[in-house]
DNA sequence: GAATAACTAAACTAAACCGTTTAGTAAAGT
DNA sequence: ACTTTACTAAACGGTTTAGTTTAGTTATTC
């Protein structure tokens, strides 16, 4: 007789392990440069199995990337979450503390720059992921740097939140992700302070 | 008797034919997603002649990517064509004007936004294709912003013109590459004045 | 008008890929 | 003991790919 359930529930270790394998692979591989043989292999696993878990190549990418969009380091994020209490301590230093946060979480593992790369690159293939991305991860970071300045009296916090976040992943993009580290070299620390001191001294 | 000359010269209109058709493909499929014979269709041209040209696809995909880097509208930009002359213009006019040729760039023809997909989205398998860039895109352009800012005696600038940079790419990539438009809704003219007048506000 | 150089269309090779099938194993319940 | 469930290894079918070969065409040159 025919089994009500089309798609069983399988082992949820091999479904983790599937997507922890898979993810190394499309990390580093991109998507038409992902095979079904490398996820198999990566997960210690047989290809039908990754078969039995996800119905094809593509539905394996999606549920990757919701996954990590959704699980991001970033979502639960240490930004929104510094800034919502707005901590009693002066602007600058709390400032500081969230751009060493941000580009110390992409310089010190490759991996978040690496998934960043994947979704900029397969932005044009896969239009939902990018917006995804922007949605759990760019808004979030945005909305509370826009809260935080409105809160210390910068006139158009929007602005400066964009200008915040915009330094801060165009220095990382070309110094970390392209290798311009030393084609347009500048000191990490004299950036973010500079930074921080022409957005602070808009406060009115 | 052997042809001295191992790799003949070939008609070069087909060599610009297979470089045109090659562009189109790559941009919007990728390396890997490109096929040899998707490019020899789309250059109008016979697989063998692809291949009389060029030595394989890495080969073809390099040389493109040279090409569109050292001729593209960005290497001979208006930033530091514009800036060059310091214009007796005031500040705030002249950085407006380049804002927003360098918006319009990307937002009227979807080829550049494209462009720099494929770079970022190969920069991991491509390394030196994303240090081409930064050297012959990025530097001349911060170069050039740093110059100005220097003559406007705005006191850090270097940082000053990654700022400024940084602010309109984030704002780019945001909403037309990744189509965050909706997602983190800002008006353009209301970005770029206040990035400037925030700017200039440093002004000694 | 024969030789040459660049091209074309089409078929071909060898390898890789996606997704499936087959045969069999290990563990659990009944 | 027998069945069921989730898996494995290996092979397979059919498609797609990079790159080559073959045979023939066009145009120029001597």
């Amino acid at each position: 007789m025919e089994s009500s359930k089309p798609s069983q529930p399988n082992r949820p270790e091999k479904t983790a392990a599937i997507l922890d394998g898979a993810m190394r692979v499309f990390l580093e591989q991109g998507y038409a440069g992902t095979t079904m043989d490398k996820v198999a292999s990566a997960a210690g696993v047989s290809k039908p199995t990754v078969y039995n878990h996800f119905q094809d190549k593509e539905a394996l990418f999606n549920a990757l990337m919701e996954k990590l969009v959704l699980e991001n380091e970033w979502a639960k994020c240490p930004v929104p979450l510094a800034l919502q209490n707005f901590s009693s301590e002066p602007a600058n230093i709390v400032l500081k503390r969230i751009a060493n946060e941000v580009i110390d979480k992409c310089t010190n593992s490759s991996e978040q720059m690496t998934f960043i790369r994947l979704v900029i690159g397969e932005s044009g293939r896969f239009p939902e992921l990018s917006k995804s991305f922007v949605t759990n991860m760019d808004k979030p970071i945005i909305d509370a740097l826009t809260n935080y300045f409105t809160s210390q009296n910068i006139p158009t916090p929007e602005v400066a939140a964009r200008m915040f976040m915009g330094t801060l992943v165009f220095f990382l993009m070309t110094s970390e992700m392209m290798g311009g580290k030393d084609i347009i070299p500048i000191e990490r620390d004299y950036l973010v302070d500079n930074l921080i001191s022409m957005i602070m001294k808009q406060s009115v």
